[in-house]
DNA sequence: ATTATGCTTGGCAAAATGGCCAACTAGGTT
DNA sequence: AACCTAGTTGGCCATTTTGCCAAGCATAAT
């Protein structure tokens, strides 16, 4: 019984932990507006394109991203559709965090 | 515009690498069921009372969890009672990780 | 065939995380 | 006052994560 719940903690953890970092969201936003090569999402993160790859091979490792080649170029795309409603909520969150437990309730409208 | 985005991204990391590990989702998990002290949280993780509540300091410092104090008790209580339907996705992507993109969206019906 | 392009992988150093023990604090009890 | 009881905090070490460079691989162009 618990042994399932920390089973399935350690899952939910893993697709989580693909998506807590500031460079993966930012691929995850842009991904949201339509698909991207990883040229794309390398300049609009700001970082080494080795480290980006890295970073997107994360992300399609859980699931979150999938692949399609073309040519010389991959293209990445998002899986999970949900996740706009998920980041407001967390804009939310950010920006009440330590308030009172009624203040964030109320900004809470998921 | 850019800056704007990068410094969205970073907040938004924050809320949700305090999510990203799975001691902190089993104690959300148990949360929304109603609230709990640290010692019933504790037994519920089964590690160390110590580190069980840095965990919840960090759950709280970013708004996730609100706290009462009664007594000599500690009291957690969810911030965010959207987190039930985004637990439920990411069992989703991580079921189905690594499979076709077809497949994937399929199962997220966020 | 050679070269170029787009991306991935290996390796390594720096930084962040996680977990335990020990020490401390705050609120109750005797 | 002395003593519990429930949690928090500091310190330390082991592990993981992150990011760059260099090297490798696959597809396309010349």
């Amino acid at each position: 019984m618990s042994a399932a719940k920390q089973a399935r903690a350690a899952k939910r953890a893993t697709v989580i932990k693909a998506m807590a970092h500031p460079s993966r969201l930012l691929c995850l936003e842009a991904l949201m507006a339509g698909e991207l090569c990883v040229a794309d999402l390398t300049s609009l993160v700001g970082a080494d394109i080795s480290t980006v790859s890295k970073h997107l091979a994360l992300l399609r490792s859980v699931g979150l991203v999938t692949i399609e080649k073309r040519g010389l170029q991959v293209f990445y795309q998002i899986a999970c559709p949900c996740l706009g409603t998920f980041f407001e909520c967390m804009d939310d969150l950010a920006s009440s965090a330590r308030s009172s437990k009624r203040r964030a309730a109320a900004r809470c409208q998921c």
